[in-house]
DNA sequence: TGTACATCAGTGAACGCGCGTTCACTGATGTAC
DNA sequence: TGTACATCAGTGAACGCGCGTTCACTGATGTAC
């Protein structure tokens, strides 16, 4: 029985799990290594035998929840091809990863605009992956209508007003987010009807 | 001479002024009482005078900027029904303001999605204000179609966008931002194209 | 104008607290023979 | 299998530090007569 890196890995796990949970509340930049410790149940000291500090814990858990979620919209739109539109489908995944997991999203996003540089700069190279993914799926999507030149802008705008829409679902009433599902909707077609505008579809 | 309100008025500017200044590389939730005041040249116990705590004074702040940042962008759109398109103007008047007073929106922006629940409803109250604000001035704009109920749609869409894109903006080196402004100027013209399609005007 | 008193902006010292980090340690797990 | 030793995950105590907050104070400004 590897018993002995059993456990190493089970602490190194219940840190990382602790940080999760209390960075719903306070924004993973607000945690105190001793709160983390205190939560996952281990000694203070113990930290150091898993991460230099928090900026280390706090990249990783960026790192983690960034590929859990494109994981989860990459599935989603391979199911696309057989199903219906691109639009539809995204926002159907995107908005049952919200309400499965809120502290996952919310952690990605908390330091987007005021965390230390490093998560800034973390969270923004993850957000690029979301948006190169989408650009990729969108130029082979033969509903979307586009310059070529455009995919990566429209993609970008999407995932922006995804994301940025994502965190004030956060704190909506339930009734309220089929509502905000919509508008989202109409955000995008509203895009997508204006790229096949400029791919000279509707005039000139 | 009213040497004595003037002297209070003084103290308490400097007071902010010193919070408006170090938030610009921490962010206005992680500055300390002692840290502010030292910047502002005072005795710690003197914050008291003014302000109840460091939450009064970050809602004062957020309030003032916005004002600020608002009273801007209207005066920018005013002179619209005189020159250009609005999309050209009104991103302009943005870059410069953000060229001139980058502390002033990194402040405004630097809570927004992780900040403490009571900075991020301020701060997502004076993005709508400036959401309102845009409708009201897209409706009356001529060169504006769109469905009736689609425009706080569309006005909420662009300011996301180059909110969104301002803090990127921020980091940017200066050669790079006439070409973020350009994408910028796209972003906003396919919603535009976006919305006049729905409009009936390009097609059915 | 001059004097006696009231106001109040700003202070310095003190407090208890939670923090990050260190260090020598303990004792269970793993290894060599 | 049994024994002697090595490894190393996890600890408890201690440190110095900056923090928010309080309080009685000082002394300049303002006011009443």
């Amino acid at each position: 029985m590897a018993t002995r890196s059993e456990q190493r890995e089970k602490t190194r796990q219940s840190i990382l799990h602790a940080a999760l949970t209390l960075s719903t509340t306070k924004g993973l930049h607000a945690l105190s290594l001793r709160e983390v410790t205190r939560e996952a149940g281990v000694a203070p000291a113990t930290f150091y035998r898993y991460f230099r500090d928090m900026d280390e814990l706090g990249l990783t858990l960026v790192d983690q929840v960034g590929m859990k979620l494109r994981h989860m919209m990459r599935q989603a739109r391979s199911r696309v091809r057989m199903e219906g539109s691109m639009v539809a489908t995204s926002i159907e995944t995107f908005m049952l990863f919200l309400d499965e997991n809120p502290e996952l999203f919310q952690l990605l996003m908390g330091d987007l605009t005021g965390g230390p540089k490093a998560f800034r700069a973390a969270i923004f190279e993850e957000k690029q992956r979301f948006v190169d993914d989408l650009a990729t799926d969108l130029t082979s999507d033969v509903q979307t209508v586009a310059l070529p030149e455009h995919y990566p802008v429209i993609a970008e705008m999407m995932i922006n007003l995804v994301f940025q829409g994502g965190i004030e679902a956060l704190h909506l009433p339930k009734k309220d987010k089929k509502q905000f599902e919509q508008k989202l909707a109409l955000q995008l077609n509203l895009i997508l009807a204006g790229s096949s505008v400029f791919a000279g579809k509707q005039e000139a």
